[in-house]
RNA sequence: GCCGGCUUGGCGGAAUGGUAGACGCGACGCACUCAAAAUGCGUUGUCCGUGAGGGCGUGUGGGUUCGAGUCCCACAGCCGGCACCA
């Protein structure tokens, strides 16, 4: 194959090496994407592909979603947007660091070089960036306003610090994210089991956010995948109910405890605290010696089953007595108290009031401690002779029905007893309607080295001291020397000097030793690409008026909730600090598929792999890149072993070679071409748009592909090669395949007479004249059945159209010796007969 | 358990309530070739029929409609999210 290449010319055969090594030189030069340049009045949209983290090369993955997001960004170029397409690495995190461990040197050297082979490989690949934007967020320049950031949440009470506990990985000596433990409850990197752990972190206050981020999500109905928001409301799980307040024997203070069932209140029969809470060791503390002993046990046993274990609702139930009593502000009745793993400490108040009929998990428990079960609502459709009561049948009376064993509450129905019950609790002052969620304030110190530095000092007596603004930023010290080896402190502990600062008194402080999580890097970087270079402000406003927000999201599901949720938590703060001007982050939001291999998802270890560069290497850029679009809608998987690249390459080859063949001059009078050709070309031109406002770039390919065969048949058929109106369908093949395949794209427009670049040409617009056909088909169906068609002119009259179905060969055939009912017809598509008989 | 989504040929997929299967892959046949590759042309849902033509067909069952892959109801299967969250 190579050797026969030396043989042919190569200008008369379409090779994509040659293209690649022809057009990216010109495109470097030319740099049509600086947005810069663009100083008109052209309608602006921002499109933006999810930044990558800079792990080795390039995979599969990556040309998926740039593949994707090019063809978005390019398609409104040539809609006549002005297009900003920015790119840039999110470059610090772990992986770096333990790179940097495994093989010496400096997570900096390690990201950097990662970062130019993969800014050289998107190059190659063609993606339509402005490379005058990029930002690395491990810069200093860059990470300088994270630490800003965290100040002003600081002045606003958002970031704070409290002990708590935290996923922790005993094997690598750090606190890990919710994502990083996996389903089975071991960390991804080292295998072991997380535990729990008490450490003073920082904290953002996303709670504060709760209720907007969740009413905020129905703006976006119908522009982000509804999947999306689905993940973001279960997420954030916000539920309705009340805090009741229990008067505890022997204590001064009542206890609150969440419930979203107020109603069943009289059917509480103890309360359930939990064992790692503040208020289990205090009640514990009041009861016998043994009591205490076995709580401490319990407690012991309870932080160190992992995080997977504890949740596992299966389990059977365990617990320990407290020795202790709540009073019922209801009734006055008098409620043992137990502490029981299954509350967890850190959701409502760490207390629950147990209603055993009503609630299975209380339930489990009544029936394994043999504690009593009162029932309150009785059950609204129940079955003649068959057994309801949970203490038998052990399955809790969840649902609806009708109020009983409940004083003033009897009677009612759930929602109403709900109403009336919180109504009571409130005039006695004993308890109130609230809301509570399943989100948590977002942990962000971590123990790690290749991050942001906290921006925060400690005076002698630990009191914390906000770095002055104007210090910002304070920089992460080189890496050449500190131990990065897990240790259980971070790594800056040992940065002896880094770490020791005079505070303006002449004492001594010192410097906070974590870094953030990274998720706070990405949480606004879509702001910094419209003024990355700015060092005096964040982002500047003038650009932040002309692009701002988002028009176009682009990237994988899998940050549906975590990113996506922070960077809209941290666009509502910047809202409310004035800095922006809208609220949400993202107006639309695309979520392109994994590429997969034989139906799994691809992984090296499993040798379920295909790499990037073999198939670029093999089919080329343009072939690949067409291929991941052609495959499917962009949002499904891609299953690289049920497409053909080399089908692909089949395909632009044969569109190369129709610019090759052209033989009419640039700017020839398309109106003066063959009418069927032209038809062809300006049904295309007419739909495409239409199919690129919902990415149905598969479609659109398919289109472009009977173009292609469209155009063929002409040049060798009757129509010939000089034809004006091939001509114009070679043009638009050009044209439109840049949306996937810019080297032939490119190559095709330059064949054809122009000068570069194809990709900031506007689309011609159908002429609508070529969309009305000369005649059209319609169907003829007796009895909703298709018998057979006619062609007939497009505004023809109804009852001609009528008349002529009757008398087509099929209709005869289907009618004879039947009684017509009723024709219903619309002209010039179909008619359909009722006959009866 | 709760919530969401999906289900169309051998495969990926297409189809404003109006000819289901566009386009492509694969397969088969043919041309070119000593042969193969490449390229081109043709066939390709399924069953009956030599043919003309006809029956069946978009997970299952029902409904709305002159007409349903598309709308409504129920069910099944698959995928995903959340889950001892009170």
């Amino acid at each position: 194959m190579t050797v026969e290449r030396d043989d042919v010319q190569p200008e008369e055969t379409y090779d994509f090496r040659r293209l690649e090594a022809k057009w990216r030189p010109v495109w470097d030069e030319l740099d049509p994407f600086d947005t810069s340049k663009f100083e008109d009045d052209r309608p602006r949209k921002y499109v933006l592909d999810m930044f990558p983290y800079p792990s080795g090369d390039l995979h599969m993955g990556h040309a998926e979603q740039y593949a994707l997001g090019d063809a978005v960004a390019r398609y409104w170029r040539h809609r006549g947007f002005q297009v900003l397409h920015p790119i840039g690495w999110d470059s610090f995190g772990l992986p770096a660091e333990n790179a940097a461990i495994k093989r010496g040197g400096e997570p900096r050297e390690w990201t950097y070089e990662n970062i130019a082979q993969q800014r050289d490989s998107m190059r190659r690949y063609a993606a339509s960036f402005d490379w005058n934007r990029v930002l690395h967020t491990s810069d200093p320049e860059y990470y300088k306003w994270n630490q800003w950031l965290f100040l002003k949440m600081y002045e606003k009470g958002l970031a704070y610090r409290k002990e708590s506990s935290v996923n922790w990985d005993p094997v690598d000596q750090t606190v890990l994210a919710n994502e990083q433990v996996l389903a089975d409850g071991t960390s991804e990197r080292s295998g072991a089991v997380v535990v729990k752990k008490k450490l003073t972190q920082w904290f953002l206050r996303i709670t504060d956010y709760a209720d907007r981020l969740l009413e905020d999500l129905d703006q976006l109905e119908g522009k982000w995948p509804h999947k999306v928001l689905t993940m973001q409301r279960n997420w954030i799980g916000r539920s309705y109910g009340a805090d009741v307040e229990f008067a505890i024997e022997g204590r001064d203070e009542p206890v609150s405890v969440f419930t979203t069932r107020p109603d069943t209140l009289y059917g509480a029969t103890f309360m359930v605290v939990a064992p790692d809470s503040d208020l289990a060791e205090e009640l514990a503390a009041g009861a016998s010696e043994e009591t205490q002993q076995r709580f401490r046990e319990y407690l012991t046993h309870t932080q160190q089953m992992g995080a997977i274990d504890r949740q596992n609702a299966d389990r059977p139930k365990t617990g320990v007595f407290l020795e202790r009593y709540g009073i019922n502000p209801l009734d006055g009745s008098r409620l043992p108290i137990w502490t029981s793993d299954y509350v967890l400490a850190d959701y409502g108040h760490g207390a629950i009031m147990a209603v055993p009929a009503h609630d299975q998990r209380d339930l489990d428990f009544a029936r394994t401690f043999d504690l009593p079960i009162k029932i309150v609502v009785e059950p609204t459709e129940v079955e003649e002779g068959v057994e309801y009561d949970p203490a038998v049948t052990g399955v809790a009376l969840a649902g609806d029905g009708q109020l009983i064993n409940s004083e003033e509450l009897n009677g009612l129905t759930k929602d109403d007893a709900i109403a009336k019950a919180i109504e009571i609790l409130a005039e006695r002052g004993t308890g109130r309607a609230a809301k509570n969620y399943r989100l948590r304030d977002w942990l962000i110190s971590r123990q790690r080295y290749w991050g942001t530095p906290i921006p925060i000092v400690y005076d002698e007596a630990d009191n914390e001291i906000p770095v002055p603004e104007e210090q910002l930023p304070v920089r992460l010290p080189d890496g050449e020397g500190l131990d990065l080896k897990p240790k259980g402190s971070s790594p800056l502990g040992a940065a002896t000097e880094w770490k020791t600062v005079t505070l303006p008194d002449g004492s001594p402080a010192t410097r906070d030793t974590d870094t953030m999580d990274t998720f706070v890097d990405s949480s606004w970087y879509f702001l910094r690409f419209l003024s990355p270079n700015n060092d005096a402000e964040p982002f500047d406003q003038e650009e932040l008026k002309k692009w701002a927000p988002v028009d176009q999201y682009i990237g994988g599901v899998e940050h549906a909730i975590l990113h996506l949720l922070y960077a809209r938590f941290i666009t509502k703060v910047l809202y409310d600090l004035g800095y922006v001007s809208f609220t949400e982050p993202f107006s639309a939001l695309l979520n392109q598929g994994m590429v997969v291999l034989n139906g799994a998802k691809m992984s090296k270890s499993k040798g379920n792999f295909v790499k990037l560069g073999d198939e670029l290497n093999e089919h080329g850029v343009d072939a690949v890149r067409t291929t991941m679009l052609f495959a499917s809608p962009p949002e499904e998987d891609v299953d690289w072993a049920d497409v053909s690249v080399s089908g692909s390459g089949k395909f632009l080859a044969r569109a190369w070679r129709l610019a090759h063949d052209v033989t009419s001059e640039p700017g020839v009078d398309f109106t003066t071409g063959a009418l069927e050709l032209r038809r062809v070309t300006a049904r295309i031109l007419d739909e495409v748009p239409k199919l690129g406002e919902t990415f149905k770039y598969n479609v659109i390919i398919a289109r472009l592909m009977e173009l292609t065969n469209a155009t063929r048949k002409a040049i060798d058929g009757g129509v010939g090669a000089a034809d004006p109106a091939v001509r114009e369908a070679a043009e638009t093949v050009a044209i439109m395949l840049d949306m996937f395949a810019p080297y032939v794209a490119e190559d095709m427009w330059q064949q054809l007479g122009h000068e570069p670049s194809v990709a900031l040409v506007e689309w011609p617009t159908a002429d609508p004249a070529l969309l009305v056909e000369d005649s059209v088909t319609a169907i003829v169906q007796i009895n909703g059945k298709v018998r057979d068609s006619f062609d007939v002119a497009p505004d023809i009259d109804e009852e001609e159209f009528k008349k002529l179905a009757l008398e087509t060969a099929g209709a005869q055939r289907n009618i004879e010796g039947k009684q017509v009912v009723k024709i219903i017809a619309k002209a010039p598509k179909f008619v359909n007969v009722v006959v009866k008989g």
